[in-house]
DNA sequence: ATTGTATATGGACGTACGTTCAGTTTATGA
DNA sequence: TCATAAACTGAACGTACGTCCATATACAAT
C-alpha cells in the first residue's frame, strides 16, 4: 500500500556513475524517505502523535536529518501534505489520460477513479483527513488540502455544459454549474463515508449512486450503471 | 456563536437551596466550562495545539481541575466529542419538530437545517473536522466523529420510500436506499466545501443544488427550490 | 595521501507537556 | 462554632518534545 523509495539506496546502480555519491542516500532520497515516514506516521498513530522521534525511527535514520533537509518539524508536515497532494492529482491524471473524449466519458472516468482503490484506500483517506482537520490551524497546509481544485472542476464542468446544451437544457451554464458542484459534493460525500465507515464501505454501491443521481439529471448520457454510448 | 455556561456561576440563585454549595461552581458546571474550553480551543488554535495549559486558561480554572473531574486529557476530549455530537443532534431534533410531516417536507428539513447557520458554522465545522482527523488514533472519539447516524438515516429513507412508492417506482426501496445515501453524502459533501472554502459557500446555492437533484430523482416532489406542496 | 564537500550521527539543551498531590478555601450541617 | 465535605489551587515531577550542533564518516577530486 505504502508508496516506498526505489530500490537504488545502496551506492551502486545507475547513481554510482554520476558525480559525488553520499554515504547511503543522496539528499533527495532522504528527504523523500522522511516525508513517507511522516505519512507513514500519520497513518499508523495520527497527526498529533506524530512526533520527530516517532518519524525518524520509521525512516531509519537518525534524529538530526529532520533539520538537516527541513527547516522544522512544520515544513516536513507542509512538505507531506504537498507529496500527498501530488500523488493525489498524479494518480488522477494518469486514469484520465485512459478515458475516452467524450463529455459522459470523461465524467465517468473522474468519477470511477476518484472511487478507485487506487485513489481511495485506508492510507490515503486517513491523510486527507488527518491534514484537513488541522488545516484551519495552519495555512500552509490549507492550500494542499482541498482535492478537486479548480483545473478538475473547470474539466468537469467544461463536460456538463456540452450535456446539458446537447440535451437542450433551458440553461444550461447554471444547470452545468450545479450539477459540478453536486458532483464534486457526492464524491466527497463517499470519501468521508469510507473514512467513517470502510468496513461497510462499497466502491460499486457508491458509483452506482452516483450515476443513479447523474442518470436523473441527464438521462440521454447516464444511467446507474454509468455513461451511455 | 459559542454556546456559555447559564447565568448561575456565582453561589447564588436556585442552586442555594439546595444542600451543600462549592466555592464558585457546582462540578456540573466545571466539567461544563472545561468541555466548553476545549472546543474553543480546537476553533482557535486547532486539536494538536489543544493542550491542558491552553485548556484550563480558557476556563479560568486552576490546572488540577481537569484532572478533578476527567481521568485524564483523553477522557476531556472524547466528552468534548460527545458534547459536540450531542449538541449537533439536539439542534436538528429542535428543527425537525418544526417540520410539515409530508415525506418531502421531513427530507426539506433535514436539507435545510443540515445547512443552516445553528447547525452549520465555522465553529461546527471546524470541530466535526478536527475530530474527524484524530478519529482513526482513538476509538473512543470515533464513535462521536460521526453525524447522519442511523436514526437520522432511517428517518429520510422511510420519507423516500413513500415517495419512490408513490410515484411508482420498479425497486422503491433500493430507489430509495440509493438516495437516501446520495442525499446524505451530498450534505457530507457540502460541509467539507463549507470547510475549505467558508467565505465563497452559499448555502442557498448548495440547497438549490441539492433539491436540483432530488427534483430529478423525484419530479413530483421537488423541485430546485425545495419540497413541492 | 590529502583535501573538500556533503551525508549522517546522537548527545545535549531548554521548554512544554500530562499528571499528581499536599494543602487551602468555602459553604454548609451539626 | 466547629467539624466536615466538596471545590479548588498551583508547585513539583518525570517525560517527551523540537531544535541545535560538534563531530564522524564516506566519497570524489586533487
Amino acid at each position: 500500500m505504502q508508496i516506498r523509495a526505489n530500490n537504488d539506496l545502496k551506492t551502486n546502480g545507475k547513481l554510482e556513475r554520476e558525480g559525488r555519491q553520499p554515504r547511503r542516500y543522496s539528499s533527495e532520497q532522504s528527504r523523500r524517505l522522511l516525508i513517507e515516514a511522516t505519512l507513514e506516521s500519520i497513518v499508523d498513530v495520527g497527526f498529533s502523535s506524530t512526533s520527530i522521534s516517532e518519524i525518524v525511527t520509521r525512516a531509519n535514520l537518525s534524529r538530526g536529518m529532520v533539520h538537516l533537509y527541513f527547516q522544522n518539524k512544520g515544513s516536513l508536515l507542509v512538505a507531506a501534505a504537498k507529496h500527498a497532494a501530488e500523488a493525489y492529482y498524479r494518480n488522477l491524471s494518469e486514469q484520465l489520460e485512459l478515458a475516452g473524449s467524450r463529455p459522459q466519458e470523461i465524467i465517468e472516468t473522474v468519477v470511477l477513479s476518484d472511487l478507485g482503490e487506487i485513489i481511495l484506500n485506508e492510507r490515503t483517506v486517513k491523510i486527507w483527513f488527518a491534514f484537513r482537520g488541522e488545516a484551519h490551524a495552519n495555512k500552509a497546509i490549507t492550500q494542499f488540502s482541498d482535492t478537486r481544485d479548480d483545473q478538475l472542476r473547470d474539466m468537469i464542468f467544461d463536460a456538463f455544459v456540452e450535456l446539458a446544451t446537447e440535451q437542450g437544457e433551458p440553461e444550461p451554464a447554471r444547470f452545468a454549474r450545479d450539477t459540478t458542484h453536486g458532483t464534486l459534493a457526492l464524491l466527497e460525500g463517499m470519501w468521508t463515508d469510507f473514512l467513517l465507515h470502510s468496513d461497510s464501505f462499497n466502491r460499486t454501491s457508491a458509483a452506482r449512486i452516483i450515476f443513479r443521481f447523474l442518470s436523473a439529471l441527464y438521462p440521454r448520457y447516464f444511467n446507474p450503471s454509468g455513461a451511455l454510448s
